[in-house]
DNA sequence: ATACCATTCAAACGTTCGTTTGAACTTGGA
DNA sequence: TCCAAGTTCAAACGAACGTTTGAATGGTAT
């Protein structure tokens, strides 16, 4: 990327995308300390000096691997959003939701592997003890999410704000833990395996659960304390 | 705790306490790799070396903390559960998921700090990294997680099991995220921060969205395939 | 051919990690 | 009183970490 504005046409950043992916698998498997610069360059198979070259530094390299992917997610959950208004349709709570999940469990299914990592990865990340990437994640969040709130503002004209915002994060955590936990933790025993990969079963499941939930009848109205 | 069986009564485990304490608070602010022996060991006020004396290693150090909240935690869900049976009240799935979930947030508000240190810690580690500490944490679960799964099926006949299954996890997955999340991720803005802290409240929200979640309507009773 | 620049590479940097060591200290029972 | 066991302590261990360095390499335009 340097001299000419534009430039090769051939392997561009091959380097950089072969750093990416294994960072990627690697993170996700091991944690951001849990995977050390060493086993990363060897994964990827490039020189250990490599990343501090294209990318700065391990932090760096992190940051690059969220942008890679949630800058355009978001794009698309925002585009998914003008799509259902732009419809004329009624915008019910139900399409709402099954736009903003819809888009984390279609990067499950392609991408042969690439963005399923990274699903799992962000998973993980929402509750990510460093400041810094928890910071930087609300960031690229940040868009998309006023938009979402807004639309769910005009789904539900009768939900007071504050309890809106309250069963937003309730469902942020539930589709969080879930892409997290998809065939990690098997807390609760009898669940099918093949199930688990279906995306489409999975987002059915998970509209009607959110869906429910968001929708539940309030129970106190204007409630201040006990 | 060597010598003879009965011991002394004045401090028997001061350092024990001194550094599991210490323990909880940087694990949930750094997370297990991020909290280091010298730091740990510094904010307990104890010798660097007392942690590998007392434990073992840091490995069984983690355990320990585990240990030490997970199981009476749980035990006392599973006797709530029997409290609500014993009753003889028709066993309402809100009753459950209030049973459940109120161990977790009673937890937060006592012990002046060290049992929110706890829940938060515990509301990252479902989606750790590192194997055995899910493993661990699973088998601690296990008991009472058979025991609420039975009491489900009873109070939902007409539910298939899978489909329990399922929105166990995403019950689970809010839970987890609610309890990790708390004024630490701020996705969404407009949250009131003094909210946050009040258990009493969020355990109503939170079981009203869980129960209108669990029992939302079944849309598709035998779906197999798209 | 030659000069240039981006990239790769092996080697080493200094730091911090979890753990171990062996001596000092405290304490309760013969 | 003295011993022995439990505990604390300062110091050091080797290993692994992220990063830096300066020379070799490869392709492109002059």
């Amino acid at each position: 990327m340097p001299a000419s504005p534009l430039r090769t046409v051939k392997p561009p950043h091959e380097t950089r995308t072969r750093i990416l992916d294994a960072a990627e698998e690697l993170f996700m498997q091991h944690g951001f300390e849990g995977a050390s610069m060493r086993q990363l360059t060897a994964k990827a198979d490039v020189n250990l000096a490599a990343v501090n070259y294209h990318f700065g530094s391990k932090d760096a390299l992190i940051e690059a691997v969220f942008r890679r992917r949630l800058d355009p997610m978001n794009a698309a959950r925002t585009a998914a959003l003008d799509a259902i208004e732009a419809s004329g349709k009624p915008l019910s709570p139900e399409a709402i939701i099954r736009a903003f999940v819809g888009e984390s469990l279609r990067m499950i299914e392609d991408a042969k592997g690439g963005g399923r990592n990274f699903i799992r990865l962000l998973g993980r990340s929402y509750t990510e003890p460093s400041k810094p990437i928890r910071v930087l994640i609300g960031q690229l969040y940040a868009p998309a999410m006023e938009r979402y709130k807004a639309a769910f503002e005009r789904a539900l004209p009768q939900m007071p704000p504050e309890e809106l915002v309250w069963r937003m994060h309730f469902m942020f955590g539930t589709l969080s833990y879930t892409l997290a936990a998809t065939d990690v933790v098997q807390l609760i025993a009898g669940c099918k395996p093949e199930d688990r990969h279906d995306a489409r079963l999975l987002e059915d499941r998970l509209t009607a659960f959110l869906a429910a939930g968001l929708t539940a009848p309030l129970k106190h109205p204007v409630r201040k304390a006990a």
